[in-house]
DNA sequence: CTGAAAGCGCTTACAG
DNA sequence: CTGAAAGCGCTTACAG
């Protein structure tokens, strides 16, 4: 003999049901399957009895009897355009028999970053991963030999062995500084973190290709917004004419590059055109005239599922990767 | 004999480990948790292979044998405030022995909408739910009587029979109407969907203890934004002085009524002040001069997990209710 | 159509 | 200090 007394008599059991509906345990999972295993009269009344007792089943002990928890994992740092996506993809989930689990990172700071989430995740047994956002580069992490892992919205410098939905950065500076050169800009700045590997490079390339000389603004992490906007807005007083920015960060430094531009008393667009990375909500509200490079978060969510939907239908199929266009949207 | 071959193969077991490390998975057990009743060196080595073998617990078996997961559900509408609140109260869980499992409704469009996510955090046996946000009354369902609600945010009109960590709505609205009338503000307008209740009754009660004619300005739900906010500076032509708004509903609908009143050549918040609820990330992006009742975020979070954890501790202690006071953050 | 039984991966007594 | 065994709530064969 051993074991105590573990379970919680709070909860309804199978076995409880059965005992009201006076039936095996048996007989009640396969009449709340719906199996006609069991008799239509039966049935019935084990449903009703379930449904007065309010069953809901475990979906711990179900997925470890069946080897799989039907669950799958969301992850990423919740902004403005993961927020979205989350919604999009938690759209296109329901039509599928697996339940959504969500884990969400808001900043580095908080204890809950990355690794905590991730193993929570694994721990109750995922069956795949979609993570939609972490900071820097997509690793591909040890554990997803054995859980499938699809990045999506990524934009990996080197291929990355892994399902990926990813977006197309080099062709979206291309889009920003065509759109800015075809307007008449000439002086087209680059404002990016450091820690954004290759955008330098791909806005290089940009300039390049419109015939124009690159000007990249670097700054460091720990740099005030403050004092990089000031430095900004003082590096173009020296230009004639126009000038443009490519915001390559958050919609926030964006926003408050225009804030204090016309609170300078330029005139936006024509004095500074921004570009920033990233439809953020207020951009519309306040109709800012802030063009934006917007992921696709229908197409991103609808192919991401599809991906996710194909590597657990198929585990051995050949790696996945497609690379989205950015949308310009113009607002003047 | 019974019972086919389930089990995900590429999941590591406490008995894989034990296979490697010739030992028992008992001794597993007791070594992954630090038992003494393990010699020293077994238990490293254990721990060794376990690691290498990249082993992470199985949450679901786990909590079947314990009867109890070990989680706390977190369930709300995922808005620009309750992204914070989450964050803040995923910090302090963090000290905690449970792990948070996030359900996220984004609008009641979705088909991920409460009970979708109600219910597959009660499959997932969640110790203890804190709902921080779904549509309209908090109503308490009939699983709460099992696993424990703790509500935190709402502003309930009558008692819930259930642990609570309100906002003193009534308060906020004496609060913005004392503040704009001590500016001089004599024409204070409510802006409200109907569905907030007794929001109009705790304006109407401020307005007459401050000495004030009460101007409800309600509109209906499917009202275009843009038809209310035309509506609303329609009104404002015929009064004398300032005019005040008090916009309870979302910083979407008070970002463009400043936007549309900006546009319309009016002075902020000279001709017209607003005061919303909850403050929006943009509003500090922009400096823009709306005023905003805001959510104690930090101690809304320290309260409601300190209820949580005495609800856990003491499952029969008596209904803990608190209000917390909204704060007033002037911009001007 | 129905039930008894095995077993998923753990934890918890229990027996050495 | 160590291992064998029971049992959590399910699902899946298997036997009537």
């Amino acid at each position: 003999m051993a074991a105590g007394k573990p379970s919680n008599p709070s909860q309804v059991t199978q076995s409880d049901i059965a005992a009201v509906a006076g039936c095996s345990q048996n007989a009640v999972a396969l009449a709340l399957r719906g199996s006609n295993r069991v008799s239509e009269s039966r049935r019935r009344e084990i449903l009703r009895i379930a449904r007065r007792m309010g069953y809901v089943r475990s979906i711990a002990a179900a997925g470890l009897r069946r080897g799989r928890s039907g669950l799958i994992g969301l992850y990423g740092n919740l902004d403005e355009v993961r927020v979205v996506l989350v919604r999009e993809l938690l759209r296109r989930l329901h039509d599928t028999q697996y339940k959504p689990i969500l884990g969400a990172e808001f900043e580095r700071l908080s204890p809950w970053y990355k690794d905590q989430w991730i193993n929570t995740l694994l721990a109750l047994r995922v069956e795949a991963m979609v993570c939609f956002a972490w900071s820097g580069e997509p690793q591909v992490p040890t554990w997803a030999r054995r859980t499938p892992i699809v990045f999506c919205g990524f934009s990996p410098t080197k291929p990355v062995p892994c399902d990926m939905v990813a977006m197309d950065r080099a062709g979206a500076l291309k889009q920003a500084v065509d759109h800015l050169a075809s307007r008449g800009h000439r002086h087209i700045a680059l404002l990016q973190h450091y820690d954004l590997t290759h955008i330098p490079r791909y806005y290089q390339q940009a300039m390049r290709d419109a015939g124009l000389e690159p000007r990249p603004f670097p700054f460091a992490a720990d740099e005030p917004r403050s004092a990089i906007i000031k430095r900004f807005l003082a590096s173009c007083k020296g230009h004639r004419g126009p000038t443009a920015a490519v915001v390559i960060t958050t919609a926030r430094l964006a926003s408050e590059l225009y804030a204090a531009s016309v609170r300078r008393g330029m005139s936006l667009p024509d004095d500074l055109a921004i570009v920033g990375y990233d439809r953020a909500p207020w951009l519309d509200h306040l109709k800012l005239p802030i063009t934006t490079l917007e992921q696709p978060i229908d197409e991103l969510a609808e192919h991401t599922i599809a991906v996710v939907r194909r590597r657990l239908a198929e585990p051995d199929s050949p790696r996945q990767f497609m690379n989205l266009p950015f949308k310009l949207v113009v607002r003047t």
